[in-house]
DNA sequence: CCTTAGAAG
DNA sequence: CTTCGAAGG
């Protein structure tokens, strides 16, 4: 058995004053993405940077305090790549690719479409260009595995407010049929082990108007 | 008897956060100046912007979050005006006239030098104009109080640490000649009632390095 | 080290 | 609402 959690931090560093490592002790992953790290390692004390029984790897964002990636594992992998080989996606430091004996692990932090969706365009592209890659592996025989921060809804239960998400980023037409290509190339969704008609089941929520304890929220894969 | 306060507050917001109108409810100010308020009146709650028993006027720079000046008065002046009349100064919203009965009353807030010196010419226009706003106020017969925060130690007895500061901005000597200046015109340093031989006697600490509890400070008048 | 505004989410 | 870096002090 083999522990893997995903989790989009909101910063690391403000992660860690929460009890961020508390918890990392207590759930002792075999292997932990992080996404919006907000940080490069030389930013973090050793605590953080390379915990007691893990390796840690960084995806870091030339534009300071944006964006970011992390994998903390215990097993060492065979080889790690840090970025998809795109210059315009590695800048953002939002991929980290390792291989293991049995399968590759991507974490990846997906670009947001932006509120007045001038980055959705982007996306798309970090999206096609991320399937191309993960196929790719396919081709040389290898089993894929990533998880990490897609930044949208796939179906209408995913939503608390599907109908107010329409032309928003993260519901968008385009967007969904992106995570349906992915569901008919036979990647399975961990979340969907749920009860496929379960409501109310989150990932996410906005900081805005206590969303939250309202679970008004989004299932974000 | 009427008591005056000035105090550089370093953003009025957070000091009412930290108890300010618990403060003013105790001390009881007749007039209190106010430097570094950081804020319009429009962002404020009526409590702090408009307190029961006080009349209230606001000098507000156009840069949100910068400088700024405020008076509180119990009795209402006869007249108040918002800035010197100069707009390179007034735009920064650094001074407020006010005119009782018996004197004419200012609050200022002079610029600060800048660490790489850049402003320094404009904090000594500054003191230069308002030294003259100040003596034909004087020429038409009327007595003058100013308070604020001059950022300027007059004397070595004012800084614990004065021959580090020769060359920072705050005890330059031309900053420190018109201080001369306007106690040779014939004002009166209030804080100069203590023993004149009063060392280790602060106004101000920098943030840095725990400098007030060690109290290594200045008395920027 | 503190405060604020601004960008991004 | 929250995070972070930037400017200013």
């Amino acid at each position: 058995m083999l522990t893997l959690y995903s989790w989009n931090v909101n910063g690391l560093r403000a992660a860690a004053k929460k009890g961020f490592l508390d918890w990392l002790h207590t759930a002792q992953p075999d292997i932990l993405g992080l996404q919006e790290t907000k940080c490069s390692p030389d930013q973090l004390d050793k605590a953080l940077r390379q915990p007691e029984g893990y390796h840690t790897y960084w995806g870091v964002s030339e534009r300071p305090g944006y964006s970011g990636a992390a994998l903390y594992t215990r097993q060492k992998p065979n080889h790690v790549q840090i970025g998809l080989g795109i210059p315009e996606y590695d800048r953002e430091g939002r991929t980290i690719v390792a291989e293991y004996d049995k399968f590759v692990l991507i974490v990846a932090y997906f670009p947001n479409g932006g509120r007045d969706l001038s980055r959705v365009p982007f996306k798309m592209a970090y999206c096609a260009d991320f399937f191309d890659y993960c196929n790719q592996l396919r081709q040389q025989g290898k089993h894929v595995i990533f998880c990490g921060d897609v930044n949208t809804a796939h179906q209408a239960i995913d939503l608390a407010r599907p109908k107010q998400n329409q032309k928003h980023t993260g519901f968008l037409p385009e967007e969904r049929a992106w995570i349906d290509q992915v569901i008919a190339a036979g990647y399975v969704d961990t979340f969907r082990a749920l009860p496929p008609e379960q409501t109310d089941a989150y990932s996410w929520w906005t900081y805005i108007s206590n969303a939250r304890s309202r679970n008004v929220g989004g299932r974000l894969h």
